[in-house]
DNA sequence: GGCAAGTATCTTAGTGAGTGAGATAAGTCT
DNA sequence: AGACTTATCTCACTCACTAAGATACTTGCC
């Protein structure tokens, strides 16, 4: 007869408690993630909203109006009244975009940019505070889990 | 015009850009996360607030309008309009508190919980085809940062 | 004990972020 | 060219949320 598992936080030992484990502490995560980005918006003045927004441009890269909307779940008449929002506190530019007339890039101003990532430093260093606690190799795998969920997860594609 | 693949591709060589890479991943993944939630409760005919308390409820256990407006980021007030809805729907219970009669005590009822999750199935099917390409010393590894991101991040914590 | 201060929730009025239908303009297909 | 689609913006409206105050209970201090 097995000893019984007292510690329910500690190392699970079979695979179906290792999966639980990891389900809960990711949905966790993801909650925790949530109230971090209002903290960050509230020190910036910002909505959460707005914030999305220029994670998305951070990360992404300029785009349209359009895929913002894709990418934040909001209207198209939303994304408007954010990007006026942001543009006039000089966050974003809108720009013509190069291919389609009817289209508009919108890009963060550098400047700014910098400002806003500044309101992650304390984040960012205990980021790399828990990242010297994992050897390359271990960083390989979160770093493997990281891109295998999120491509089981929701996609932003567009059928053509 | 194509909307972004919130995911990225390459595999790092050294450990400074490994680290860059994993920063990158895990952005990318709670942007894809909130945009997740999103559908999730439209699916449910539910306001994404109203499935973040859901989502706490169920993660953490019952617990006080109070603790959740600190878990959610909502004020006093908001969190009433929130449980009057998700009450009137059927998805939580107002209790006495047994310790504080000012207090009230809200958990979600268990038949709808079910149904909740039944949401979630897809995602969660998809989460365990993810977890099939991870060796049982991996998984441990990427739940071993889960939970020190966890701590290193806003906590959420539950109050009595 | 009894008053004062503190805490937890709910109430209410007001706001403004976001929606959705429609307008405009540009691209695309036949 | 005309019809259709697509991308963004406009505008009136809605309702989720805020903030201040009310209510009810607890705690602490004299």
């Amino acid at each position: 007869m097995r000893p019984p598992n007292l510690s329910s936080e500690k190392t699970p030992a079979t695979r179906e408690a290792l999966a639980a484990s990891l389900l809960r502490a990711v949905r966790l995560f993801i909650a925790g993630s949530s109230l971090f980005g209002q903290r960050v918006a509230e020190k910036l003045a910002l909505h959460p909203t707005d914030m999305q927004f220029l994670n998305l441009l951070d990360l992404l890269g300029p785009m349209t109006p359009g895929a913002l909307a894709q990418c934040s779940g909001l209207s198209s008449g939303g994304v408007t009244v954010v990007l006026d929002r942001l543009e006039k506190a000089g966050y974003v530019r809108r720009s013509a975009h190069p291919e389609d007339r009817r289209s508009v890039l919108v890009s963060i101003v550098a400047s700014r940019q910098k400002r806003v990532n500044a309101n992650y430093e304390s984040a960012q260093s205990q980021f790399h505070w828990v990242l010297k606690t994992f050897s390359d190799q271990e960083l390989q795998t979160v770093l493997r889990f990281f891109l295998a969920a999120g491509n089981a997860g929701p996609q932003i594609q567009q059928r053509r």
